[in-house]
DNA sequence: CGGTTTATTGACCTGGCTCAATATGTGTGG
DNA sequence: CCACACATATTGAGCCAGGTCAATAAACCG
C-alpha cells in the first residue's frame, strides 16, 4: 500500500486508540482497511442528499462539511470533518445520506469501502464499538452545536467553532497559536446559521482574540476566545486516560 | 419479569426491527434485558453533565429531554426521547455524559444496566450493530434540529417539532389527529432556541395548522403543517422494507 | 491580465427579545 | 369541594441583534 495511505489510516487509528482499548491485532485490521487516494473540488456535492453510499471518506488535507437545507435553500452546515476524521463513519451502518457532504476547501481523502469496514467491524466486536463510539463523539459535537446555535450569541458562536476546530486539530492552550482553518465567511455563517455580512462584522469584534487570514486562523489570546466562546472540551473526549478507554468485549 | 417490563423491551424491540434485521435468538436477547422500573419527576436533573451512569433509559410514558446550557444558564434542549425511545443508549459506549437528562413532565422509563447491554452488544455483533444505528438515527435527528434552529423561522422551528414528534410516536398523514405533547412553552422555547413568550405568539399564528392543549397536539391540517414546517421526515429512517433492513454479520 | 470569488461597508429594516403586568390553570391540603 | 400557592400562559410596549439589499474593494486563480 502506498506510504501515504497508510499515514492516513494510521492518523485514524490514533484518533480511535486515543478513546478505545485496541489489541495489536485489531489495530492491524484498522492499517490493513484498503484506501483509495481521492481529491474533492471544493463546493461541489460529493454525496448527494438521499444517495446510497459505498465509501467512508477519511479526510487526510483540507475541511469537509456536511449540509442540510431548509425549504428556500438556506444551507446550513451541520458538521465539519477535519483531517484525522472519517467522515460517513455513520454510513456503515445507515447507507443512505441523510444530509449532502461536500468540502469547503479542496481537500484530499481516503475512501474507504463499507465492505471492508463492515467485514472488519464483524470479525472484531472491539472494532464496531470503537467505531460507534467515534461516532457518537460526532454525535456530542452535534448536540453542542444545538446549544451554540440555539443559546450564544454571533461573537460566541464564532469563537466557539474556532475553539472546537483548533481542538480537534490538536492544539493546546498556548498563548498565541496559528490552525488551519480554510472556511470562507459565507461558509462560517453556514455553520453558525448566520448571515455572512453579519460574521464579517463580527469577526471585527473578535480581533483582539483570533484574526482569520487566507485559510488559517491566528489566536492572540486564547483564554480570551475561550472565555467569549463559552467553550468547554470536555464534549470532544480527547483525553482519555488509558484505564478508562473502554472495550466492550474481552480481548480476542 | 413483570409484565409492564416485557412490554416496554418489546417496544423498544419493534422499534430496532423496524431498521435492523435480527435473528429470534438476538431478538429474545433484547427481550431479556433486565429491567427496572422507575418513575422521573418532571425538571430534576436524573442525569447531571459529566457524570458516569449505569443504565440506559427506556421511555415508556411521558418525554424526556436532553439539555445543554450556555454561560449565562440559558437552556437548551438537544434532543427529546418519546415512549419506545431508550435514552441514554450511546452511554453505552460513552458512559461520562455529556448532557443532563430529565423528564419534561412526570415520566415512567425502565433502568437497563449497561453491563447487560454491553455484554448482548458483545455477545451477538449485529444486535451491537442495530444499537449503534439506533444511534445514527438520533444522530440524524441531531442534525436536522441544527438546520431547524440554524435556518428556520420561529413557525417552521415549533411546526418542524411538532411533525418530528408525531411522526416519531408513530402518527400517519391523518387528516386531523391529536398526539401526546406534553411540554410547557418554555420548553418549546428550550427546544428550539427561542424564548417562551416569542413560541406563545407564534403558537397563535399556527392555529390554522395545530393547537396545543393540556399535554397534547391537535393537528387541524397536516399537510399545511408540512409544509410551513418544511418537512421531510426520510431522516426518521421509518419505513425501511424488510430487505433493507442491514445486518453487519451473518445470522448466528 | 481578466474573470470570478470573497471580503467589506453603508443604510435601513424586522423578527424575535426584554421587561413587566395580568390571567389562567393545576395540584394540594384542609 | 374550596382556597391557596405555584406554575404556566397571555398580552403590551419598546428595543436591538442580526438580517436584507446593494455597492465597492480586494484577493485569488488560471
Amino acid at each position: 500500500m502506498p506510504h501515504q495511505n497508510r499515514a492516513g489510516l494510521q492518523v485514524f487509528l490514533d484518533r480511535l486508540n486515543r478513546r478505545s482499548h485496541l489489541t495489536p491485532v485489531e489495530q492491524q485490521a484498522v492499517l490493513d482497511l484498503p484506501a483509495y487516494p481521492a481529491e474533492m473540488e471544493a463546493n461541489i456535492d460529493h454525496v448527494a442528499l438521499g444517495e446510497m453510499t459505498e465509501f467512508a471518506s477519511l479526510v487526510v488535507t483540507g475541511v469537509l462539511g456536511r449540509f442540510g437545507q431548509n425549504a428556500r435553500g438556506d444551507r446550513q452546515i451541520t458538521a465539519l470533518h477535519v483531517p484525522g476524521d472519517m467522515a460517513n463513519l455513520q454510513s456503515v451502518v445507515e447507507p443512505r445520506a441523510t444530509s449532502a457532504l461536500q468540502a469547503l476547501s479542496r481537500t484530499k481523502i481516503l475512501k474507504i469501502p463499507h465492505q471492508a469496514l463492515r467485514s472488519a467491524a464483524a470479525r472484531h466486536p472491539a472494532l464496531a464499538e470503537a467505531l460507534w463510539r467515534d461516532c457518537m463523539v460526532d454525535a456530542a459535537i452535534l448536540s453542542q452545536w444545538v446549544v451554540n446555535i440555539g443559546r450564544r450569541d454571533a461573537a460566541s458562536r464564532i469563537a466557539h467553532l474556532l475553539c472546537e476546530t483548533a481542538t480537534r486539530q490538536g492544539a493546546r492552550e498556548i498563548q498565541a497559536l496559528s490552525f488551519e482553518f480554510p472556511l470562507t465567511q459565507t461558509q462560517i455563517a453556514d455553520a453558525t446559521g448566520m448571515t455572512s455580512v453579519h460574521v464579517n462584522r463580527t469577526l471585527k469584534a473578535l480581533r483582539s482574540a483570533v484574526t482569520l487570514a487566507g485559510r488559517s486562523a491566528h489566536v492572540l489570546d486564547w483564554a480570551l476566545l475561550v472565555r467569549l466562546a463559552d467553550f468547554d472540551p470536555a464534549y470532544l473526549q480527547r483525553d482519555i486516560e488509558p484505564g478508562g478507554r473502554l472495550r466492550i468485549a474481552p480481548a480476542d
